[in-house]
DNA sequence: CCCATGAACTGAACCGGTTTAGTCAACTAT
DNA sequence: ATAGTTGACTAAACCGGTTCAGTTCATGGG
């Protein structure tokens, strides 16, 4: 029927009012007389008026969209389903409020701050999330600059402007060491993430601290790219030694996965001979063999609190800080008392 | 300097002409005397003018933007990395193209055709991505009634109006089933996907057509939904037989690699006593032991290409179909012969 | 020589909202 | 009774582009 689009000229002349005032009660601004502004929505449904998002663009300079950049190497985001479950979360609370996400996947940190910077060149997004925080993070004073509002995944260092949504990994990694320590493990092995990374080096330091905190001597530590390779490279060396760990702390669910791997094609079983942790709890950790024990993340969960936390931002000009609960580890079959040898 | 905003009536001014005239310059048009176009292009650098997207959406009434709505069960989109890959290869054309990506994950198809109808309600987006092909699929007439451009990943059936980039899956699963033929396997299992989906269907087909290409017996079928849950389920249940398939393959990777996972677990040894086969070449493939024998889609190929024909449709209001290379089986560890027994 | 043609360019309308300055009537305070 | 205030509402400007109907002027054909 009316398939023609109704403008906001069509509602004003019907109901007999100006388009300023029409604009005044969509939005309901004072102003308006009580009675009349319920006569002005009538007419609105009634013709069935959506106002143009464009035109409300064009003179608001907003863009009810949000941004995702993301920069991680192919091989990691290919592993990695951290994102398809964060977005989902994100989009369970844009969905309702009438906005889009705007996502970017790009190859390198350089093009990465470009992305950003056409992004609000262009004022596609009216705010960012800003996740996988490096240290002396460039994200941080060039959005400042920008002016482009943000929420970080997780607090970043230095002082940030930005509200922080944050799940705490050190009491998952504590935990797992403390429980393989407790399993009698004392040659416990950490393949971490990258040290670009805050929470690569932040789950390394946790690694740390829990060995010193059991009372074991310093882990061997190895350091990766997050990916799924590296985590095999890593695992092959370490098991290539004369005196090899019994247990590995992996800083992520695919290198574990790939360590797994490694293990199995060395004729080293798990978790009899050789005891591994994961961290993220990705939804392969159940469906491999031995079921690997790990550390949940809850990325939907996070998803959900930052779209939260930066629309209030944008709401209101400000936001607190959130502390969703602290991943905690989960036991599976991964991980046995070592056997004398 | 110069960070107040500068529009085309400063250029217009600066350059001694009027608005009309630098649009049209801008988009190079005739109308334009040559050296007051390069005049005014000229004004336009020094001046630092970016044309405002927005001011330029309302009067055009275009986004300059994608749009891809994904619709999966959330199990099924954390396990299998098809999207993160396919994004990247998208997003490494509209980078160049000053496009953005708008994504949509919604919770189920009641939601998605939703999703598409405020997408062109809001213009947020000139045109859209039409993954996970279903039969009788309701986006097809929707878009066509929205009148939005649409490239489908996929021949879709019956007719449609959109133009198709596809990657022919039946030859990979021919390969499949006739390497194993090839091994001495022929009690061969097929975990097959959603009947739903176009894809699902499709690998059943073209696996019931390769038993019977190789003379061999009708092979057991077990329907999944695509996740690893239902791999690992659908592998429990052939396994659990009195008379066992000797050989299974998988619609996709991650149920392979649940149901590598469910072998180890029931003590039976992959590839002696199982073979195995995937698809989709998914990057844990290389690194679970043994290595997955699977079928490689290359998705980042795919993204690109249906971009390229989305970006040509909308520009021409046509493009043609594009066939890219068939996937073809790679052969790592996870398939030998049979053992007698 | 005159008129038709067309290229170059202008002015204004237009896209569809928001916002501000200002009008008008009713109400309050002095 | 009168000036001042307040609330409801209008008209017009504004956001920053695109587009279209005209105007101007040079050119060429008849």
């Amino acid at each position: 029927m009316s398939a023609e689009k109704v403008t906001i000229a069509d509602v004003a002349r019907t109901a007999g009012v100006s388009k300023g005032l029409v604009s005044f009660a969509l939005n309901n601004r004072p102003g308006v007389g009580a009675e009349t502004r319920v006569r002005i929505l009538q007419v609105a449904q009634d013709l069935g008026w959506k106002p143009s998002l464009r035109a409300r663009s064009l003179s608001t300079q907003r863009s009810f969209a949000l941004g995702l950049v993301i920069a991680r190497n192919p091989e990691v985001l290919a592993s990695d389903p951290f994102f398809p479950s964060f977005i989902a979360g994100v989009e369970s609370i844009l969905a309702a409020e009438r906005r889009a996400l705007v996502l970017s996947v790009v190859p390198d940190e350089e093009t990465e701050l470009q992305t950003y910077r056409s992004l609000v060149a262009d004022g596609r997004v009216d705010g960012v999330f800003l996740s996988d925080l490096r240290h002396n993070d460039a994200r941080i004073p060039l959005l400042t600059e920008l002016g482009l509002p943000a929420v970080t995944l997780g607090r970043a260092e230095g002082d940030s402007p930005f509200p922080a949504v944050t799940i705490d990994d050190t009491p998952g990694v504590m935990e797992s060491v403390r429980y393989l320590a407790d399993l009698g493990h004392r040659r416990i092995a950490h393949v971490a993430g990258s040290t670009n990374l805050l929470h690569g080096t932040r789950r390394r330091e946790a690694f740390a601290a829990a060995m010193t905190a059991a009372g074991l001597p310093d882990g061997q530590t190895v350091e990766t790219d997050f990916s799924a390779r590296a985590g095999s490279d890593a695992t092959r060396r370490l098991l290539g030694q004369a005196i090899r760990p019994t247990a590995i702390v992996y800083a992520n669910d695919p290198m574990a996965i790939a360590g797994l791997g490694v293990a199995h094609e060395l004729g080293i079983r798990v978790p009899e001979d050789l005891s591994i942790t994961g961290f993220d709890d990705i939804d392969f950790c159940r469906y491999v063999f031995p079921p690997l024990t790990t550390v949940s993340a809850a990325p939907a969960v996070w998803g959900r609190a930052a779209a939260t936390t930066l629309l209030q931002l944008m709401e209101h000009g400000r936001a607190d800080d959130v502390d969703l609960p602290a991943a905690r580890l989960i036991i599976r079959g991964s991980a046995a008392p070592p056997t004398r040898h």
